[in-house]
DNA sequence: TCTATACATTGACTTTGGGTAAGAAATTAT
DNA sequence: ATAATTTCTTACCCAAAGTCAATGTATAGA
């Protein structure tokens, strides 16, 4: 990824790569999908920097494309992260969309990412057009809801040692790809007690 | 609470009640409103009582009128409290509704609890013919949603005794109406460590 | 490539929570 | 009202996690 690497390329890639998931619903034509797509922006973000901050309001939907995007909270001066996204994940402040009320946190790149943007009218206009479009949405805010439910379940029912093996088996990518410190505090535990929990695994 | 207590004058009360909601919402005529009420069902509950048990799948879409509601996981023998719903407060099952899957999970009465509820094909019948109340109930799905990112946000980012304080801050209420050992493990911890919590707490 | 910085591990010590068991207090049922 | 049962508290000891400080190890920038 250096001097031979070309955003605008990688974005126009991108895209098609879109089309191509439009088309396989196959209820579009060519046009409606170039339509569609048009609605959509690609953008690109470098490891660290923030897709949007405590205080801000959020007037986007995001889909990552690939990479990695941290959720994570200052609590006096303390970084607490509550949620990983990747490949394929959608990211969207439902309450700060719909009454444009201030997120509390910070959305940050753990690594280069990619991700496709559409704003709330191009949504807007996205549904009316393409009323399929509406209905799979509501059914992945279901499915979204579900998984939260169950998400706050599991972080209730586990200790930090059985929710670090959780992530061993459902998300193992993750442990590559996120600093241990930043994953420490997504389990809910200080880096060295993460640092001891992985030893001790280790040991048995 | 006796020999003079009524069900079925509670249950006439309860439906007049949910009469004067729609009405204030004053879009709807009384005979909408009568035809809408009929759709929906008035369910009372003992203190103990089971509205889900885990296995079964949920075809219904409940409202707290008054009571307590507990949702807990039983994990290897214990149970693990999830969530206290209480007086308007809305209760189901996003996926288990729409697809059939069976719930992972049980819901208890934590007191003498009326509901209201309504059936999956009430609910289609209900939102085609009002379509207001299908925004509207898109709305709370997306508030519901909200909700439990912050829930688990709150949950990841505090330590027992900090999510006790935000009880007392927040739900009050729960601390008189439910059992402490409930209590207990829906704040992660033994109803021992409970108590050394409480004790911690008024030495200060 | 070297250096500065960030990150991860380890150790010593403190605090907090878990496990068990016993007894006190409160509820519930008879 | 009394007995039975459930719930809550306390005490003991142990395990796990927090804190602080020191030491490695990686990484990124110059």
């Amino acid at each position: 990824m250096a001097k031979q690497f070309s955003e605008t390329a990688h974005i126009d890639s991108v895209k098609n790569g879109i089309k191509k998931c439009f088309a396989e619903l196959d209820t579009f034509t060519n046009e409606d999908i170039d339509a569609a797509v048009e609605l959509i922006t690609i953008k690109t973000l470098k490891k660290g920097e923030h897709l949007l901050r405590e205080g801000e309001v959020s007037a986007k939907s995001y889909s990552i494309v690939s990479g990695c995007v941290r959720q994570y909270y200052l609590v006096n001066g303390e970084e607490k992260t509550t949620f990983f996204y990747t490949e394929g994940q959608s990211i969207f402040s439902p309450n700060s969309n719909t009454e444009r009320i201030p997120v509390k946190y910070y959305l940050s790149c753990v690594e280069y990412t990619t991700l496709s943007v559409i704003s709330l009218e191009n949504q807007k206009e996205m549904y009316s057009r393409f009323p399929v479009l509406e209905s799979m949405s509501r059914l992945s805010l279901q499915e979204e809801l579900h998984n939260y439910q169950e998400m706050l379940a599991t972080y209730i029912t586990t200790s930090p040692e059985e929710r670090y093996l959780n992530l061993l088996k459902f998300r193992p990518e993750l442990l590559n790809r996120v600093p241990q410190y930043q994953l420490a505090s997504y389990l809910g535990v200080t880096p060295e007690s993460l640092s001891r929990i992985r030893k001790r695994i280790l040991l048995k």
